[in-house]
This record gives structure tokens, C-alpha cells and sequence, in this order.
DNA sequence: TCACTATGCTTGAGCAGTCAAGGATTCGTT
DNA sequence: AACGAATCCTTGACTGCTCAAGCATAGTGA
């Protein structure tokens, strides 16, 4: 098998032990998985801690009923609300309540934990992490900014 | 957002798209999904052609269920089939039946196309893609062996 | 103005995995 | 020899996503 077919299945077997990890602490501590979380992180980053649902999908990597099956249980339990465009009657956005950036605050701490663990000194250097970070943003899943060098 | 997260949700994403790659490939030209593909050349790669579902299970990092119903199908179409140990009457093996062989083969042919392709010259260098299967394997998901200098 | 097309979102059906429970078999201890 | 614990596997119920279809609204060109 040739290395780059080896780092194929060695990724993804990697995610799923990552994202585990992730999902046991969030759901223990908080009642919610880590594609919850992404989701309510990346409306906190939105301006006015709202998107449209359609652009929420792009930047998750999720097809638009993703969203709309993933918003629906964080709705019912009132970290997120919907909200209508006055001007285009077909977009609803989603945006955080109060409570859901209260909550993401500590959802956050929590994972910023298990991301420090699992990054720890002395097996993972600052510069690794930085290496992995970049050499995962060429493959991409578009939707993230890369954070290497700008343009000349 | 600490670079360690990053790292993370960057990985979670990144692993998403190539799957996505490998799946639309893989399915489209042998009917097959990454995931059976994974299971077939993990049994290709036991010593003759099989194993026992739960060590099988172990190194695709699955559960046991798991396993039982991803085998099912590649059952049906007679690329794997059931065997049971003389000794212990609890086991079943999975074994790759020749047509399975013949399929996987061609399925591995595919496989490392996209893979060649997903790490192409010159945005990936031999050495980004060893130090990329490096950095993950340190991820751990065990069952798979590392792939770094053996001990002194 | 009015059809046509494009966009945003939701819904039904289905697939791939999980966990919890259970059945069958084996092992270990007395 | 026999009981209890452990192991291997499957099954039922569920989750979280996908795709395909559908509905409503908006934009466009004749």
C-alpha cells in the first residue's frame, strides 16, 4: 500500500477516536455531541451570533437538512432560535439565545481541555500541532480559512 | 480558539471531505463504500484472507455490531463469507471469498488513485505525507501499527 | 404581467454506525 | 462435575447524517 493511500485510512481512523473523545466529554458534562458544539461555535463567530442556515451548512460541511436536523434539537432545548429575514421571506436564520452563549462559553472550556490533552506536551510540540493544522487545511473541506503565510 | 482545537475540528472536517472523495470513487466504480473497502482489505491483509469478527472489529475500530452489519451485505453479494472455528464454537470468521479477492484487487487499484491524486505533487511531498501519517498515528485510534524508527 | 428558473428550507426514506440486551459457548474454580 | 463469569456474536431501538422530492419565495426576461 503506498503512504499516501496509509495517511487516507490512518485519517480517518485517527477522527474517529478524536471525535469520540470529544463526544464523551461534551455529551457528559454538557448533553451535547461534538457536531452540537461545532454548530453553536460557529454561530457564536458569526456576526450578531446569527447565519443563515444555508451559509451554517457550507461552513459545517453539512448538507442543508444536516442543519436543519442538527438545529432542531438545540432549538427545543433553547440554545438557538430562529429568526426570519425581512427582506427574503424564503431564509430563516439561526441564531444563539442568551442561554446558548452562556452555555457555549462553557462548552468551549471544556474543549479547549480535551484539545489540550490530547495535544499534550511532551509527545506533541506547539510546532506539530501547527504542521498537522496545516497540512489538514490543503486537504480541505473548503469552508475554513487556512492560517498559513498571506500572499506575497 | 486555542491552535489545538483547531487542529481538531480541522481534522474532523478534512476527514469528512476524503471520505466524501473516496466514497463518490469507490461506489461508482465498484458498489462499494469506503468503509466496506476498509473491511475488505483489512481481511485481505490476515493471513489467509481471515479473521475473527472481533479482532476485526478491533482494527477497523468498530464495534462488534458494527461489524456484523457491515459484513452483511458484502455477505449478500459474495465478496466475504462465514466461517466457524472447529475449536470454539463462539467464533465466526469472516473470509474473503475469491471473488472477493479478484474485486478487491481492483477496488485497491481505485483506492490508491484517489489517494495519489488527494496528495499530488507538488502541493504534497513525499515527506508531507510521511510526516502527516506520523503526526496521526501519534492520534493513536489503536489497532494499527506505527510506522516511525523501531526501537534502538 | 407572467411564466420560468433559482434559492432556501423542510420532510420522508434510507443507510451506517452506536448502545443495551440477550443467546450460545467456553473457561475457571471449587 | 457443575456453577458462575467471561467471550463472541447478533438483534432491536436509536442517532445523525445523506439524497430526492417538495413547497414557498425571489429574481429574470419576454
Amino acid at each position: 500500500m503506498s503512504d499516501a493511500l496509509d495517511a487516507s485510512l490512518r485519517l480517518v481512523r485517527a477522527q474517529v477516536a478524536l471525535v469520540k473523545r470529544f463526544d464523551t466529554s461534551l455529551s457528559g458534562l454538557h448533553g451535547v455531541s461534538l457536531a452540537d458544539f461545532t454548530m453553536l461555535l460557529r454561530l457564536g463567530e458569526a456576526p450578531g451570533g446569527r447565519m443563515r442556515r444555508v451559509d451554517l451548512a457550507e461552513k459545517l460541511g453539512l448538507t442543508a437538512s444536516g442543519v436543519t436536523r442538527g438545529l432542531a434539537p438545540l432549538e427545543r432545548i433553547g440554545l438557538v432560535m430562529r429568526e426570519t429575514d425581512a427582506r427574503d421571506g424564503r431564509v430563516a436564520y439561526a441564531a444563539l439565545t442568551d442561554t446558548g452563549r452562556e452555555r457555549l462559553t462553557d462548552m468551549l472550556a471544556t474543549a479547549e481541555q480535551i484539545a489540550a490533552e490530547t495535544f499534550a506536551a511532551p509527545l506533541w510540540s506547539k510546532e506539530d500541532i501547527g504542521h498537522l493544522s496545516a497540512l489538514l487545511t490543503r486537504l480541505g473541506g473548503t469552508g475554513l480559512p487556512g492560517h498559513g503565510a498571506p500572499p506575497p
